[in-house]
DNA sequence: ATGTTCATCTAGATCGTTCTAGTCAAACCA
DNA sequence: TGGTTTGACTAGAACGATCTAGATGAACAT
């Protein structure tokens, strides 16, 4: 209610001090150059006034503003667990984070532009859709770390998880449990989903097995879709390209009296959320969030003041075995 | 790669329009005052220079920052329902939104610092965790808005649901189908737990009918919890907190051989993404995302623009019929 | 006494905008 | 003709911070 009080500027702060608007400054940045008296002085002044530097004019001044700009999707829970980690690993950098989703009338672009205008020094953006050459464009005004994607070209940076190991420990898993029919249920569009696809291929033509993949995409439906043409033919164990996927297909399976991992395994891929939950306990292959987050925040801010490091960094990710995962069923082994 | 290159500044181009930079500012804004003719040839000239305006600088000079800070928790579902939502909106108005997520090591407190040092001109603040007085203090500086939460203070505005009409929907159409054993799981020490429990009892008794709590909490395996304690004594139906609880609930009974909507029927609360899913089709009350969001930013622009309008917005919750409720099983309805 | 060093502090320019108060010429009116 | 209006434009002061360069005075060496 009443009429809404202006901020205290530094000046206010000087004046009630009684010092100058740049001794306040450096007290503020905890800069040397005051006399520990006088630092607290301000320090006390600042406090009684409620005084919070304005970022605005701090930024515009001191071209730095330690922000890191990160563009995730708001659908995506995978997506909320990496920011999660983004935002600790940032503070503990001394950076703050600034979001921006990419929703449903909200492109990427526009997204980044959003970043870009309040002053990002650099851009994180996850699972970018946006092709290497407007990276590159966006690049050439701040650092890009390109997140969960590494096809971006070599105008930005990329930390991702490596799919290739991360399906052939999914194969290497099932096979071990002696399955021979193992299938995948791709993607479809969804980024990465080739490369998974395209390992999984590799992984089973390099085990003499024979690939089969079922189009699919990176919801449940998808994933309950691509359960029904399974049925027809069903294999031992499915590998989704990711979570959400597999948990349609599971039910659809369980709807349809196909129990597991009894009769399929299952494995899923992100290890979210839900992947842990106790009646789902899904096998699933771990990006492992904060790891991913850390390494990108990690980049962002090498790139920021100049140090030098790998352009693209690749994690390894495990496999974390749970329930839906089972020896294959007998006398079923073979085409 | 190489250097980064300078971003233009209003200067950049009014030297290149050969004009002043103020006319620049004019053009750049679409403000009144300057000639078609130099109009076209200022954009032209920003066009080929790649001129976009300097949030910050824009907003120090201006006051005005057009920007709505909305502070969100990440692991929230539903919350990323009302972030995408308000995003639409608040573009629709004219304003731009800033996000602040509330995560694990990141309270409430930080997220809304960081909104008001950006220069958010109203906070949003989606079911706020923070007492009355600390809000009361922020909105002596900015317009503060609770969203989903109405228990807040006179001094700031609130957009909820009415939790009383959404929960006596659910009971209302539980009774019409019969049943009158009724219980309901709770959201432990959830935002508006309390609303919808007290909600609960008072319509349940409202009817002469018994209401029974149970102890939940906002999640999955609270859910799972609460339906291993009702297994015991089974009633005929159950209204959960929400969706996430509902799942665990009814997760937990399909484990024990009790079939939904036959044995036991189950409403959810919140709609959200999951209650829609075909292998899920949960009953549950719906919030409404995009309308509590269009009245939220609604809310937040009238008090930034000074237009009168009422200080709390109740929407009316309504209720989505699926497949988890049913006509309740013969001879079983009093205790 | 004089110069040098050092820590502490301050004046004023600066960042890239917007805003206020003009200037200037052409057009209009009496 | 001379005065007012109007439209198109500009100079320069903000906004609230940081940064550079320099002032001030005490401490110390010579």
């Amino acid at each position: 209610m009443s009429e809404l009080q202006r901020r205290p500027t530094l000046m206010d702060v000087a004046d009630a001090a009684g010092v100058s608007r740049a001794l306040v400054s450096i007290v503020m940045r905890g800069a040397p150059g005051a006399a520990e008296s006088t630092r607290q002085k301000v320090l006390q002044a600042a406090n009684e006034l409620g005084y919070r530097a304005d970022s605005r004019a701090r930024l515009l001044r001191s071209s730095r503003t330690k922000l890191l700009g990160l563009a995730f999707s708001s659908s995506q829970p995978f997506h909320a667990e990496i920011v999660d980690a983004a935002y600790a690993e940032a503070s503990a950098k001394g950076y703050e984070i600034t979001l921006s989703a990419v929703a449903n009338g909200r492109p990427e672009a526009r997204a980044i532009e959003t970043l870009l205008d309040v002053g990002a020094e650099a851009l994180i953006i996850i699972a970018p859709t946006l092709g290497p050459d407007d990276l590159a464009l966006h690049a050439r005004r701040v650092p890009v770390v390109s997140l969960l994607r590494d096809d971006v070209g070599q105008a930005v940076d990329s930390v991702s998880s490596d799919d290739r190991a991360g399906i052939a420990l999914a194969v290497d898993h099932l096979v071990t449990l002696g399955h021979r029919r193992i299938v995948h249920v791709d993607g479809g569009t969804a980024v990465s989903s080739e490369n998974r696809r395209e390992a999984y291929r590799a992984e089973m033509i390099r085990r003499g097995l024979t690939p089969l993949v079922v189009p699919g995409g990176a919801g449940e439906e998808d994933g309950m879709e691509a359960g029904r043409t399974l049925q027809a033919d069903l294999p031992t164990a499915v590998i989704a390209f990711n979570d959400r996927s597999a948990l349609g297909i599971m039910e659809c399976f369980k709807a349809a009296g196909i129990s597991i991992p009894e009769d399929v395994s299952v494995i899923g891929y992100d290890d979210s959320h839900f992947a842990k939950l106790s009646y789902v306990q899904l096998t699933s292959v771990s990006q492992d969030a904060p790891l991913l987050a850390a390494a990108a925040v990690g980049r962002a801010v090498d790139r920021i003041e100049g140090v030098k490091s790998p352009g693209s960094v690749v994690g390894t990710p495990h496999l974390v075995i749970r329930k839906t995962t089972a020896r294959a069923p007998e006398g079923n082994s073979d085409t």
